[in-house]
DNA sequence: GCAAATTAATGATTTATTCAAG
DNA sequence: CTTGAATAAATCATTAATTTGC
């Protein structure tokens, strides 16, 4: 729909221009439904609403279903923002409850088997007095996570104990070898000098 | 105007089957279009598409569009997972060339400023001669990076140096800070034990 | 005041991830 | 485990605010 390039009307006008504009009171509207709880609304109600709006101006059963998508979307955004601001300024210590990203099991880079249960024991492992002050008084590492699926690498923040961190076990994959000698496979440790 | 989603409920009762079950010619019709370089139909070529193909069976539009969007995905999540195992069977350094993750202008999570230009010259700091031993002997180290909107964080792999990976200069929040008495600002440093 | 130039909002698409049927 | 379906996240693109120099 390029072939009419000019944008002629704002104000959800006639015309064809090239994307919905909605009108105050509709926007009034979509936001009193929003805040009352409705964030994803069935195909059905999205009709409902549609038709409800149209006597506002020019509206489309996608432009109601795009407006909760990305007002949904956007307000998560801020939260998260909100969240990582204040993780940043206080330096808190992502836990379960409050998690700086969201937790999937998780494990290292090379071998998820044998972190996971060790970063999972973090916090039973300190001392419960000390537990707060380590995780107040301390920089953060940062450690690089798998997801399930071992597509998608993610980072949580960690209290900078010395750690083994990457057990650098040879992954079984299926393809030649043959063009590279396995490397002395040396483990990396991280220290903090505090 | 492309594909529009806009959700179906499925009614759940009755009818059809839950979900399509494409027949064999379906399919491998699909793939051929697939492979002969169609990715992502138009809604009109989605149309063109379901007709052509409901002689074979029964079949929805958005059947069609569902199987575009997930054939591609998994083409392309394949390809991450072979570059992901490669770069971690061969340990490889991501360059700008062949990043291991996108590289957006990056930064520390403390202060962007400070760790960006130190990034980006790493590798200009090594010894040529020892860039590639060291590209390939040893293991990486994970950073956290923040994209452009600093929103996001994400990783990527760098050599083990002994370096300052947070300054901890104080970010300028505007909000109360009269809870915590600022931390002594011990320096963490990342050491291997190559 | 007033446009050209920037920046911020937000509608629309595309891509990634997750869920669940078989 | 595969894969259709659905949702969420990321991205693109256009429009409204706003700044800026005149």
């Amino acid at each position: 729909m390029t072939s009419a390039p000019v944008p002629v009307t704002t104000g959800g006008g006639g015309g064809g221009g090239s994307r919905w504009c909605p009108t105050m009171d509709q926007v009034m509207l979509l936001e009193r439904m929003y805040r009352g709880g409705l964030k994803t609304p069935t195909a059905t109600q999205i009709q409902q609403i549609t038709s409800r709006l149209s006597i506002y101006g020019k509206i489309q059963g996608k432009n109601v279903f795009y407006w909760f998508q990305n007002h949904k979307a956007r307000d998560r955004q801020k939260l998260r923002k909100k969240l990582m601001a204040l993780y940043q300024q206080r330096r808190l210590y992502p836990t379960h409850d409050h998690p700086l990203l969201p937790l999937h099991p998780i494990g290292g880079i090379e071998d998820v088997s044998k972190c996971k249960p060790m970063i999972n024991n973090w916090k039973v492992d300190l001392p419960s007095d000390q537990t707060c002050k380590l995780m107040c008084d301390c920089p953060l590492m940062t450690m690089m996570m798998m997801d399930h699926n071992g597509t998608t690498p993610y980072c949580t923040r960690v209290p900078p104990k010395t750690l083994q961190l990457f057990p650098l076990t040879t992954t079984d994959l299926k393809e030649d070898d043959q063009s590279t000698t396995p490397p002395p496979n040396p483990n990396l440790l991280l220290t903090c000098n505090v």
